[in-house]
DNA sequence: CTGTTAGCGCTTTCAG
DNA sequence: CTGAAAGCGCTAACAG
């Protein structure tokens, strides 16, 4: 058969070079019509060139036109987990932003995994992204760290931008989100409706986020009068890794602690089911918060008191950062703001 | 400076030109030592390649690759709503799955937009992606019905494959999902338990993932007895739509039902919530059951019942079908269960 | 405004 | 086994 790309035959994609036969012209007004900067070509030909692509079912090669124009339309992310709604949620903001851009999303996960994180580095960058968003901590004290900051940063020295949300790696752009300050925030008013005796339920040691927030919550109760004595358990920093933290925390019994804080909400919402199941009423026996506001926390019963962290918007401003939009980079920090719900109701005592 | 990509200056990315100057060999050895295909090459002239690539930091521009060999290592994916957890552990399947593959995954949202999604296909065609999924269905009588169809098969001619997660596209491969038989297992089971007014909260009509668990789930019914009558809300098919759609209800009065049927289960999630600010207990005043076991739905209040799809399994075995991994095209429809929770506790009458 | 032509970075014949 | 050279599809000078 003719390769006219019309049969219902198997056939390459139909090039440019075809489009440019086919409309009578040559392959430069055929590129300008269709792709060019300003429209500097007659406006017959650009009609007919635009028909013969139509009739041919032209799609530009991305492929070819990032390596002659030496620039890609591409934007890569990298979650920890795409599942997890922290994650999903940021993605949905990079990927919108992006599509407003004209940019295309490329994802994957790390699974957690530092390795991996390193290894997918490395592949994602030979798509010549124009951006590079990192999302997720990884622990502080990670062997492969350093081979981690210098990739990113030959990435970066050769043209590329990379912008980490909510970690450090030493001289990198990032998107700093208020951990601290939230956490200290919640802490404080959490003792305001009364509570007094804490523990907390955290991620992995060295995992910035989570430091953080523990960190903050410290904070907040040393300002005001609470105690969290050594009551910091650690596990996954998961809703499974939650629910484990919770029953371990009552399975050598709760004494007399009031207010579970668990460092992210997926985290919390495990604990809420560690309590449920253990026969005890979540904010009646003892009440939650956890942090992020994750959609699914006004779902749950007792409604979760958290920190909100505008996920969807912290994407859109990564990549706002990373493209060099100068406002997004002064904003500073992204503000957090405490949420009571019925999960920590206020207490007399 | 000199452009010698060691500097700390910013320089282009090192280029297999590069590497071969610097080992002293020629492009094509240079070539064969990093990527060809079996290792033809003297092991010391390999060597020398390697090193030299470390040394300049070289990442082979997979954008280059695709135009020489004329095929990529990408995998589109089209969903409608990211932070949808139906189609995040759709998609994460599908990243975990082309990892596996060394395969790159490009992601976009549709937004449940039938013109958008025909735009991103289109832009997403340009990268040559190898496979490209599309997940959520899009209502039955879209006008631009035709023109993705017709995308899609020109994509298809030109070598791609397309699969189509739960939805119908004349002629393009699927990946089934029962929902129809996993909607009148649902009415069967909860018939069985003791309900027998039934009403249904789904999305707008045509949605064919919708309109397959609503039939499914009547036939259900009238083979068992239960009734249905017109109690059939549409809104939107997602946890708003559920909220709205469930206040509607209250709203014009339960009348006797005493299980409400929402199509999937963030709908269910937001119904639940609507009943309980309506001051009503769910499971105990109104029964509900959902579609999908998402999982957030074991941590809500309480523990909802719904049909289990497996979400991720869905994303891998997609990816794997469009592969053309024969076995997972024999696989037929892939298998729901229904798993009774708390929401929907055995009524004696 | 239009066409010719030299690349972009890489792969892959095709001779040595 | 190695290297020279011809592309891959597209863009961007550069001449007309």
């Amino acid at each position: 058969m003719t390769d006219d790309g019309v049969g219902t035959g198997r056939s390459a994609p139909a090039t440019l070079h075809d489009v440019a036969r086919e409309a009578n012209v040559s392959l430069a007004t055929a590129s300008r019509s269709l792709n060019g900067s300003t429209r500097r070509v007659n406006e017959e030909y650009r009609k007919r060139v635009l028909e013969a692509a139509a009739r041919l079912d032209y799609s530009p090669n991305l492929s070819a036109q990032a390596v002659a124009r030496g620039t890609t339309t591409t934007v890569a992310l990298l979650v920890a987990d795409i599942a997890d709604p922290y994650f999903s949620s940021i993605a949905a903001g990079v990927v919108a932003e992006a599509d407003t851009d004209r940019l295309i999303v490329t994802m994957a996960a790390t699974e957690r995994d530092p390795e991996r994180e390193l290894e997918l580095v490395r592949t994602l960058r030979g798509q010549r992204p124009r951006v590079m968003i990192l999302a997720g901590s990884r622990p502080a004290t990670d062997p492969t760290e350093g081979a981690l900051a210098e990739e990113l940063r030959a990435y970066e020295r050769s043209g590329g931008r990379v912008v980490l949300i909510s970690r450090n790696e030493l001289g990198l752009r990032t998107l700093l989100v208020d951990d601290r300050g939230g956490a200290e925030a919640l802490a404080r008013e959490l003792v305001a409706i009364g509570y007094r005796r804490f523990a907390v339920i955290t991620g992995a040691e060295g995992l910035r986020t989570a430091a953080d927030r523990v960190d903050g919550f410290r904070d907040g109760l040393a300002a005001t009068g609470g105690t969290l004595d050594d009551d910091v358990i650690r596990d996954a920093f998961t809703r499974d890794g939650g629910y484990s933290g919770m029953r371990a925390l009552l399975e050598r019994g709760l004494h007399g602690v009031e207010l579970v804080f668990a460092a992210n909400d997926v985290m919390a919402v495990g604990a809420l089911s560690a309590i449920r199941e253990a026969g005890l009423v979540p904010g009646t026996d003892v009440a939650v918060a956890g942090f992020d506001d994750i959609p699914t926390v006004r779902d749950v019963t007792p409604a979760l008191t958290t920190v909100h962290v505008p996920l969807e918007e912290l994407g859109r401003r990564a990549l706002r950062l990373a493209l060099g939009d100068g406002e997004a980079a002064d904003e500073g920090a992204v503000q957090t703001e405490v949420v009571l719900r019925e999960s920590t109701p206020r207490i007399t005592r």
